[in-house]
DNA sequence: TACAATACGTAAATTACTTACATTTAGGAA
DNA sequence: TTCCTAAATGTAAGTAATTTACGTATTGTA
C-alpha cells in the first residue's frame, strides 16, 4: 500500500488520493525486482510522457512483458496500470507547475540542479500532505504561550535543525535554546517546568537519551512536542507529536530531503506562533 | 495554465495541446449538445472522481449512451476518453494544490501549513531558475577533488548552512568543518593553501570578518567559493560566486525561506561532488 | 411536408488491461 | 555442489474498457 495505515484511516470515499506518486517511487528505487526496476528508471526518465502510453509501448520500450508493467504498478501501492497512469499524471502536473517544466540548462550539471530542486520539492508536498492542522493549531499555542522552550536534537542534521528553531523562536522573543548533548539534554529537562516546552526533533526516533529527556520534562510538568518519524518511540512518548513519513534515503548521492521537511515544519510553527502573540513579537523586533 | 509557455516549445503528438482542461470545459459550457452538456455538469460536479471512473459508469449515471461520453471528450478536443481523463486528472491536481492539500484541511491552520510550504517551494522555484549549470559545475569540481574544505557563515541562519555543509562533505570523505566565528575564521583561512577550498555563506555578503577570511585565504592560494546575494561584496570577491537574488522578507511572520535555498544549494554541490568521486564514496559509507 | 444535418444509441470491433499458470532464476540448506 | 524453495518473469487466455460503424431519431429549415 502507498499510504501508511493511519493515513488511510482519514480517507474517505469522496477524497482523492491525489498524492506524491514520483518521490514514493524514489523511495522504492532499489527494492525493485529486477525487471521492474527497468520499467521505474523508464518511467522516471520518461516522466511527461508516460501518461499518454500503453502498458503495450513501455513494455516494448523496457524490453520487458506486459505482465511486469502491470506488476510493477501494483508495486507501486496502485492497483493496476490505470490507476498508476492517473496518479502518475497528477503528481507531474503538480511538480512540473513548481518547477516551469524541465528548463533549457541540459548540462549534465543543470540536470543535476534539477534533479536534486525535483525531490526537495517532491519531498515537500508529500510532507505536508501528511501534516495535520489541528495538531499544528495545538502545537503553535503550546509554543507561543510558553516562558521558555528548549530544542532537543541529536545527530548532526536533527541538532541542525534544533538550532534552526531555537533560532527562529528567540527571534519571536521566547527564550529559546537548542541543545545536541544527551547528558546536557537530561540535566536540562530536569529544569523544565509546567508552562515551559520541549521540542525533541530525531529523525529516527530512537535515540535513548532523547526519550529519557522526554520523559523526564513530561514528569515535571513540561509541554513535550515531538517531531519525528511516524508511530516511532518518541512520536509515542511526546505529548504533542508531529509525526512525518520521509523515506529516509541512505543513498550519499542523494539530497537529504528529510531534513528540509523538519526545517520547513519548524518554520510553519514560528510562523503559527508568531500569529498568536503579535505584541511580543512587535516589540522584540524593535530591538 | 496548466502547462508553462516553454513546454509548449517541445509539445509532439503525445503532448496535450489543450491547457487547462477544466476552464476549457467551462468556456464550451452551453454549446454542447444536449446530452453531452449532461455529461458535462457531471464531469463538473464530480471533478475528483471522474478520473477514477470508467466510460460505462459515467453513462450509467448519467443515463446517456457510452458513446456520447466519448463524443463529448472529442468535443472537449481530447483524442478519446482515455486523453480526457489523464488530462482532467493534471488539472484537478493542480487546483487542488492552491486549496489545502489533499486532506482537504481548510482549517486556519490548515491554511498556514499550506501557506508556509508554498512560500518555500516558490522561493525554491525561483532560486532554482537563477542557478547556471556551468558555474555549479566548476564548484563541484574543485570541491570533489579538495583536500581540505571550511564552510564559513556568519550569524544564525549563515552558520546553521555552515554546519549543514560541513556534515554532508564530511560524510563524502573530505575533510570538513564549520566555522561561525569570526576571529576563528581568520585564524583558519590563513591556514588553508593551494588545493583546499573555502566555501563563504552569507544571506547579505558583507560582514567584514568574513570577507577579510576569503581574501586571506585565495591569497594563500586556496580555492574560494560564495554562496551569497547577486552583486554583494562577497560575490566579487570569491573565485567561484553562487549568487542568489531572493526578496530577502523582514517580516517575522513569514518563513525564511532564504535558509532553506542555501540549504538546498549545497545539497546540489554535496550531490555533485559525490558523483565525481564514487570511489571515496562508496569506501566512506562503508564505515 | 420534406429534406438535410446534427444528435444519439446499439452493437460490433478493437484495443487495452488483468489474471492464471508455466517456466525460469536466485538464494539458501543439506 | 546439488537440491529445494520462493520469488520473479513471461506466455497466453480471459476480461474489461474504449472506439468505431452504422442505423434511427430529432431538430431546424425551406
Amino acid at each position: 500500500m502507498l499510504w501508511p495505515t493511519n493515513l488511510n484511516e482519514r480517507q474517505t470515499s469522496t477524497m482523492p488520493k491525489v498524492i506524491d506518486i514520483i518521490s514514493h517511487m524514489r523511495t522504492l528505487e532499489g527494492t525493485f525486482p529486477k525487471r521492474e526496476q527497468l520499467v521505474a528508471d523508464f518511467v522516471l526518465a520518461n516522466l511527461e510522457q508516460i501518461s499518454f502510453l500503453s502498458q503495450y509501448k513501455i513494455a516494448e520500450s523496457t524490453k520487458v512483458s506486459v505482465a511486469t508493467v502491470n506488476r510493477f504498478c501494483t508495486t507501486m501501492g496502485c492497483e493496476g496500470f490505470r490507476d498508476f497512469q492517473i496518479r502518475l499524471a497528477q503528481s507531474v502536473a503538480v511538480s512540473l507547475q513548481y518547477l516551469g517544466g524541465p528548463n533549457g540548462d541540459r548540462s549534465e550539471s543543470g540536470q543535476l540542479v534539477t534533479q536534486v530542486f525535483s525531490t526537495l520539492v517532491d519531498t515537500l508536498t508529500l510532507a505536508r500532505s501528511q501534516l495535520d492542522g489541528k495538531l499544528i493549531e495545538t502545537a503553535t499555542d503550546a509554543l507561543a504561550n510558553a516562558s521558555r522552550i528548549a530544542f532537543l536534537g541529536v545527530g548532526g542534521g536533527s541538532a541542525n535543525v534544533a538550532r534552526e528553531g531555537a533560532n527562529r523562536f528567540f527571534r519571536l522573543g521566547i527564550p529559546s535554546e537548542a541543545h545536541a548533548d544527551g547528558y546536557l539534554q537530561r540535566m536540562l529537562a530536569s529544569t523544565f517546568a509546567e508552562g515551559d516546552v520541549i521540542v525533541a526533533i530525531s529523525s529516527s526516533g530512537q535515540p535513548a537519551e532523547l526519550l529519557d529527556s522526554v520523559a523526564i520534562a513530561k514528569q515535571y510538568g513540561a509541554v513535550t512536542i515531538s517531531l519525528t518519524k511516524t508511530n516511532s518511540d518518541l512520536a509515542k512518548l511526546a505529548d504533542i507529536s508531529i509525526q512525518i513519513n520521509i523515506p529516509e534515503d541512505q543513498d550519499i548521492y542523494k539530497p537529504s530531503a528529510s531534513r528540509l521537511v523538519y526545517i520547513a515544519i519548524v518554520d510553519v510553527l514560528a510562523a503559527g506562533a508568531a500569529r498568536k502573540r503579535p505584541e511580543r513579537v512587535k516589540e522584540n523586533l524593535r530591538r
